[in-house]
DNA sequence: AAGAAACGCAACACTGATGTTGCAGTTATT
DNA sequence: AATAACTGCAACATCAGTGTTGCGTTTCTT
């Protein structure tokens, strides 16, 4: 691909990212015009909206996949993955911050990882909860919900706090939640 | 109203208010199909799509609002406020499921109901911080952002936890988190 | 410098959603 | 039972977003 083609893509990658996120219904003329280029561009990179929208999601999936890769989340000591996986995926969820479990029903692919990469998720928790990190008298996948969205919240909610500071803020209020001791 | 007409508008904004938390581009038509009435009749209720949003909106914010009044935030002991509100926002946000911080923005007077009913909250949590019954070292602002996340968690992501099950859940998990003691 | 690749621009067709109107038929109210 | 209110249906106009094509120009690559 030639060098003017992938800086054009990878600005309407994000330019697509950041507007979807904020209105899943924003038109491809506008995401043309954030990215600095000519709607027909965007249209003849993608054949449709659909193409695009699973290109956005590649996008973040790839990005996810390489932090839960880097996490070693079946191998590491819990409090250490979890750390990892934290302080990696947030900023990931910042870059893309489309919301991939509501959008990606139209792309079985797409779907497909996001669940394989969601199952993945799943066993670190139950490893956690096998190994004594969470409480036994609250189900994984609460535990797993409650991480997710913590995550977003640390991400989107306060965007000024850098990586490794809201993943300390999130794990500990994962494991410790807000109330006095 | 006659008595047809106001189940008819009961229907259109359920309805609406259950496919646009799907998706926010749900077609008025659509809308009208779920609610089981022609699309024209949505149409004569409501001058146009904004108006329909809006309504929903206002539903919504109008059944918070018992909520935020019953709860006694500002009187009751911290715990039992807590409790109150969590058990009647949960069933609140089941009913109408719309993303209020998202789709308010075009409707300046239910955003701003919006923003008060949120410094509601946002003071009770600061009179729970004064109480010491949340830690010190994490801002009001985040153990606020956590309370609303954990509450939409709850109410979407486990539909089948009863209102008291679920307000205990979340409440726990608020203060003392998901890790093992 | 030359060729190839990508781009912007203008113009067009197509589609789905919105919003309106008229009218005949149904339902609630008194 | 009479009246008023409401509804469904069909038809129409309008508009915004999508997707396509052709052409001259710009920007890379070698």
């Amino acid at each position: 691909m030639r060098a003017d083609a992938a800086r054009n893509l990878n600005a309407v990658l994000h330019a697509g990212a950041r507007l979807l996120a904020e209105d899943p219904g924003t038109s491809m003329a506008a995401i043309a015009v954030a990215a600095g280029v000519d709607r027909t561009t965007v249209h003849r990179r993608f054949a449709n909206r659909e193409a695009l929208l699973s290109a956005v999601f590649r996008a973040k999936l790839d990005s996810a996949e390489r932090v839960l890769d880097e996490a070693r989340l079946t191998e590491a000591p819990v409090p250490v993955a979890l750390h990892r996986y934290l302080e990696g995926i947030i900023p990931v969820s910042r870059v893309w911050p489309v919301d991939t479990r509501r959008m990606m029903r139209k792309d079985p692919e797409a779907d497909a990882r996001r669940a394989e990469q969601s199952s993945r998720l799943d066993a670190f928790v139950q490893r956690a909860v096998d190994e004594g990190y969470l409480r036994v008298d609250v189900s994984a996948a609460w535990a797993r919900a409650v991480l997710d969205e913590l995550v977003d919240t640390a991400a989107h909610r306060f965007p000024d706090l850098e990586a490794p500071q809201a993943a300390d803020l999130v794990a500990r209020t994962f494991l410790e939640g807000v109330g006095a001791a």
